[in-house]
RNA sequence: GUCCCCAUCGUCUAGUGGCCUAGGACACUGGCCUUUCACGCCGGUAACCGGGGUUCGACUCCCCGUGGGGACGCCA
């Protein structure tokens, strides 16, 4: 059934007019199994369904998990929750390439009958050894035909190799760099098929693509150099060629290749940090893609705008101040009810339903000033909290004598406020510095203190309404206590 | 070492021969707003890697250098 894939013929191709004019597209994105999507995996898939979104077309993954001993069903659960979470969602698949290799072998062999490919019995040993010697003399280390011409039988462990033309130019279209030519002399025999019996990445994601019906395959710039020899193979199997798009890679501050020690690399580490899916996804996107001056994109936007056209040749450095811009942006623009729902499995507290009206009122208070959810999660710790813990810095600047006044002034006008929301409380606030003869601030900032603990929090009138009447009076009522038990100064 | 790719503010980028005294965004920073913080608003610092060409004219085209990245696996 897998086979059928490639003839999936009553397309519709969108209503764009350029669509009617040329092949439907048809995208994919193809990760191995061995570890989580990383952001460098997120945004290739990102452009690949982009791609495909734009143009009406179709987006297919598939897992290439040839390499049995790297391979695991965790990863591959990852990437699917992963792709998932970022609403990369796929039109076809998840297939897995594993569960192809009776195909593989088919166009193995056939290769080796028509001697476009032969057995070798070079074991691993001999080969790194002349991989070796030909680095320490300046060459490049590419194998030396030793089995090309001895026409050797199949024998158990022994691996199948392609045989490239050692002359010839074989030309790359790349919708991103530009056509790139390669001289055939520069390429060696590849391996096809391993001593294990399964395909090679080089040799299954040409079958697959072509069978699979692939018209632009999108991918990392580090699989430029494998693109000559890919080309050779959809020749030698008498398939249509691609079209490709290489994007560039993205790098660490330090300009090396974005990895592990550069921080956060995984997708839903960023998830699980705070960040919310929409912001990732702004972000990556215009790592390497722009849209003249525009920075803020929605989803509808993106899969209207996106071409690989407007996509840059250079790498690009990840830059997590940015993203945190965006993700602030985004969690300004989420509405109180979604945001509750995302914060869900990050934050307990979200989840008890019981509460919800406050919980909505306290994630609104926040909602303004937090770059990341769990940054609102930790700002809105004083809201839960039994006792006020205060700031010892806090506390001995504003919990003072001299503002012990204003605390019980408002402590005394709490009861009678009949309008108890924000607005009715600033008004209240406002009205007694009046007729204290004093500024808002020398009332605010004690109060602040008593019911936050803190010296920064949302608007101290926010906080009283959400906190409600008697959580404000309990609270205020216990900073004077703590006043008038300290010595004085 | 060989091959391939790339090169505009610290970072992401706009720029497709004259519109560029190089635009926007993040970060940084001065100010305003203000009950703190954040937001918002107004302003500032900051870049065309170097050298040769081509051209009346180069950020833009070509060549060379330099720098960075990638590839050179029975990994993908």
């Amino acid at each position: 059934m897998l086979l059928d894939i490639a003839g999936n013929g009553s397309y519709n191709a969108g209503s764009g007019r350029k669509n009617l004019m040329s092949k439907p597209v048809k995208t994919r994105f193809a990760p191995s199994p061995t570890g989580y999507l990383h952001i460098g995996g997120a945004r290739t898939a990102l452009f690949s369904w982009l791609f495909a979104r734009r143009h009406g077309g179709t987006f297919l993954l598939r897992i290439e998990d040839t390499d049995q001993q790297r391979s695991t069903d965790e990863s591959t659960r990852a990437i699917l929750d992963a792709m998932a979470w970022l609403g990369l969602n796929w039109d076809e698949g998840p297939f897995f390439q594993a569960e192809r290799v009776g195909i593989h072998r088919q166009m193995i062999e056939r290769l080796v009958d028509e001697g476009k490919a032969y057995w070798c019995t070079c074991t691993q040993e001999e080969l790194e050894e002349k991989r070796k010697t030909a680095l320490a003399q300046g060459r490049k280390p590419k194998y030396d035909g030793t089995c090309r011409d001895r026409h050797l039988p199949p024998t158990p462990g022994s691996v199948v190799r392609f045989r490239c033309p050692d002359v010839g130019v074989t030309r790359m279209e790349d919708l991103i760099k530009g056509n790139i030519l390669f001289q055939n002399e520069e390429l060696d025999d590849l391996v096809i098929q391993r001593g294990d019996g399964y395909p090679t990445y080089n040799f299954a994601v040409v079958v697959d693509d072509a069978q699979m019906g692939i018209t632009h395959v999108i991918r990392g710039d580090d699989h430029v150099n494998n693109t000559p020899r890919q080309i050779l193979l959809y020749e030698a199997l008498g398939f249509p060629v691609p079209l490709f798009a290489h994007v560039p890679m993205i790098l660490g501050a330090d300009k090396a290749r974005l990895s592990k020690r550069h921080g956060a690399t995984s997708v839903m580490a960023y998830r699980d940090m705070g960040y919310l899916p929409e912001a990732l996804v702004n972000y990556l996107v215009r790592l390497g893609w722009s849209h003249g001056d525009q920075e803020i994109f929605t989803g509808d936007e993106l899969q209207g705008l996106f071409d690989l056209d407007t996509v840059g040749k250079s790498p690009a450095v990840f830059n997590p101040e940015k993203l945190l811009w965006l993700n602030q942006h985004y969690i300004r623009t989420y509405s109180v009810e979604r945001l509750v729902e995302a914060l869900q499995p990050l934050w307990p507290a979200a989840s008890d339903s019981a509460q919800g009206d406050f919980l909505r009122s306290v994630v609104g208070d926040l909602q303004s000033r937090s770059r990341t959810l769990l940054e609102l999660i930790d700002g809105a710790a004083f809201y839960f909290s039994e006792e006020v813990r205060y700031d010892e810095k806090a506390a001995e600047k504003f919990l003072t004598a001299a503002s012990a006044g204003h605390l019980e002034a408002v402590l005394e006008q709490l009861p009678g406020v009949e309008n108890y929301t924000r607005e009715g409380l600033e008004a209240l606030l406002r009205s007694l510095a009046e007729s204290r003869q004093t500024k808002l601030k020398e009332i605010a900032q004690p109060l602040r203190v008593a019911l936050t603990g803190k010296t920064v929090s949302p608007g101290i009138d926010e906080v009283m309404a959400t906190l409600g009447r008697k959580r404000s009076m309990e609270r205020i009522a216990r900073a004077l206590s703590c006043i008038r038990a300290a010595p004085p100064s």
